[in-house]
DNA sequence: GAAAAATAACCAATCACTTGCTTGCTTAAA
DNA sequence: TTTAAGCAAGCAAGTGATTGGTTATTTTTC
């Protein structure tokens, strides 16, 4: 009973669905304590049917983390054409990159601790999609050094970024007092050198 | 038959074996991956043996990191007592937090995110011990502005610290070319308003 | 264009195994 | 004698995954 489709091609894509829920519970209660069942479950489905789709818990991890990273990449990428600045180019990577993360459903980039439930091919597979998702940065990076606003685009730099943006998700709450535009600011400070001038502008406020 | 004991008080301390390989396991693995079996059996005891020294999984979790984070925050007084520059102080804290969190064998700040296995109560309790725990940074923030040397002393200051430091479990290698001196200098250059010269010293090198 | 075959997308039931935890017992030490 | 510390055995509840249908849709054949 393939559901009832009352649009022909409307909803064709219950394997995406499963990917979103999928994505969801495991940033949500971690990988092993997350079962196909609850997964079957939020999306309407007995707890067998998942294996339909994808041969193994594991394999649904794999894809969630592939494609919600490839579809990020594809966001950043979208975000940042045509901007020529490096500093404002930065600005918007970080912008978009906190939304995936603290605002979207899916955020895969937190599902990086995750990865070790599964075996070494399938670790390499996205360590690639990472190494994709990571490209536009160092680019970035590189553009800032080059243009004297960073004293250093060695990969430290761009690996000690990503952890002070991917590690919010731990402690920000939406209804708080900060908003994502003002944490972004406040990174991006972080992360260059200052102007200067501007020395009372910080993460304050 | 509680093992030979051959001195006496030599050993009897099986409940902290306990506590130490079970933080490890919660680390390598996460709390819903690791079993009550893998933790007994690191210590050599039989799979029920655990729950005479604790009544539950979640209750050897609260214990692992509440000890392991009152034992890191002992560490770091100890070893910021007398430094009265703060620059100097904030090169020692992250210097000791790098070194529990990527060089000990529990590395309990790594378990944050394994609390959302617990239940409120014993979450309130965990976030006491990290509020003692970031006390003496929050203080050596605040000194470091009045001293003009950071633009803002704001929390978002201090948990993007975090993040970075924290972060780099997940890609820092001790194998690798970077010493974790090293890693710590480049954070807190990344930290720091760069103060004017040095501009070619970054997290290079 | 209608009948027939094939396929996609499930469900119901269940299997083999793992999991946290308990119970009753044993033994060395106090 | 009592207590601390553990073992041996096992239970009840899950767990990932499989199997054998079932039905609407799609494709092929006549």
């Amino acid at each position: 009973m393939p559901r009832k489709k009352t649009e022909p091609g409307l909803e064709p894509n219950r394997r995406a669905e499963l990917l979103r829920a999928a994505a969801r519970l495991f940033v949500e209660k971690g990988f092993a304590a997350t079962t196909t069942r609850d997964i079957a479950e939020a999306v309407g489905m007995r707890s067998g049917s998942p294996f339909y789709h994808f041969r193994s818990k594991q394999e649904l991890l794999k894809a969630a983390m592939i494609e919600g990273l490839d579809a990020g990449h594809a966001r950043l990428l979208a975000a940042i054409d045509g901007i020529a600045d490096p500093e404002a180019r930065l600005r918007t990577l970080v912008r978009v990159h906190l939304g995936t993360l603290l605002e979207g459903d899916c955020r895969s980039p937190l599902l990086v601790g995750e990865a070790r439930a599964l075996d070494e091919p399938a670790r390499a597979e996205i360590a690639a999609a990472f190494d994709r998702y990571q490209a536009p940065w160092q680019q970035t990076l590189d553009d800032l050094a080059a243009a004297g606003r960073l004293a250093s685009a060695a990969p430290p730099v761009r690996l000690l970024l990503f952890g002070m943006l991917n590690w919010s998700s731990h402690w920000y709450r939406p209804d708080g007092a900060l908003s994502v535009d003002e944490l972004a600011d406040a990174a991006v400070t972080m992360l260059l050198d200052t102007p200067r001038a501007a020395a009372g502008k910080g993460a304050k406020r």
